[in-house]
DNA sequence: GCTGTTAATGGAAATCATTTTCAATAAGAA
DNA sequence: TTCTTATTGAAAATGATTTCCATTAACAGC
């Protein structure tokens, strides 16, 4: 019964193996951990969360398995200036998942959020036109982060 | 002749003294590097400009010098993704300088721009009123960029 | 289901940016 | 000039991430 999740296949499974990677039990327990957090995890606090339940599970393997997750597009990869690399589903089973962060300054909390989304777009939208326009740059995505103090913080 | 700059006062003389810290060597010499390129140098970056003409200065006084103007506020920190952070002169003698960043992600180098800063000024306000509001998150800063491929990479 | 090829794994060692330590030096008040 | 103490620079330490490499496991083809 236990892990019976891993069995069939999964909504990531047609992408992964699309781009020629195998569907290995690490990426299997990697996957599923990132599916059921809505944290921003750092590589080891992934390695920690796996590590209790897979113990085999090395760290150098997490870090591998985010990078292959990011290079496809399934994760999304941020700095917030804590001096380690945090991580977040880009996609779910359900489709997009866009928002932006704010950041506390003081504890690290981060917290998402998609108020003012749609104003984002337009503006976003219309700074992409005109910026590649201008400097013949062609954009692919953006970041956008608030920076302050949060409600326990302040 | 040479170095005749460093005889009298300095624009921002009064702000270092004023938060207590010695105006000394290193730190004319490293602001004053500063002042004078538009680049996005990292730590080293900095040390290596400096150490040609000041072999004496570490690169342990470059990094503690740094991280002091940006505590003051003097200097931008950033982060774009290539391991090590970069910084820019937040301020010059003339005022304020507030644009934002499109990086490349092929060949790293980073755009200045402030083209549409006047529709983001509108949207950040109107965001920064409404998330503190709504999650009660008092904003002090933010940071947006665009990532893509410069002209000559793509 | 077995087999062979080869990608994937994990522990140890290496890397690399940044920080810490500490004895020597220099800024600036008196 | 003198005295106090912040600042400096070399070397060592740190901590996140990468690289190495011998072993293991996915899975395509039988
Ligand atoms: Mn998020
Ligand atoms: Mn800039
Ligand atoms: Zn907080
Ligand atoms: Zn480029």
């Amino acid at each position: 019964m236990r892990h019976r999740h891993r069995s069939g296949h999964q909504w990531w499974d047609g992408r992964f193996r699309g781009c020629g990677y195998r569907i290995t039990v690490p990426r299997q327990v990697i996957l599923d951990a990132l599916s059921k957090t809505n944290e921003h995890l750092s590589a080891e606090d992934m390695y920690l969360k796996v590590h209790k339940i897979h113990p085999g599970i090395g760290l150098t393997t997490v870090y591998r398995t985010l990078e292959i997750l990011v290079g496809i597009g399934l994760l999304s990869k941020f700095d917030f200036g804590d001096g380690r690399a945090r991580y977040e589903l880009a996609e779910g089973p359900k489709g997009e998942r866009h928002h932006h962060h704010m950041v506390c300054t003081s504890c690290n909390r981060v917290i998402d959020y998609t108020d003012f989304i749609d104003e984002e777009k337009d503006l976003l939208n219309k700074a992409e036109k005109g910026l590649s326009k201008k400097h013949n740059f062609k954009i692919n995505g953006h970041s956008i982060q608030f920076y302050g103090l949060c409600s326990k913080c302040s």
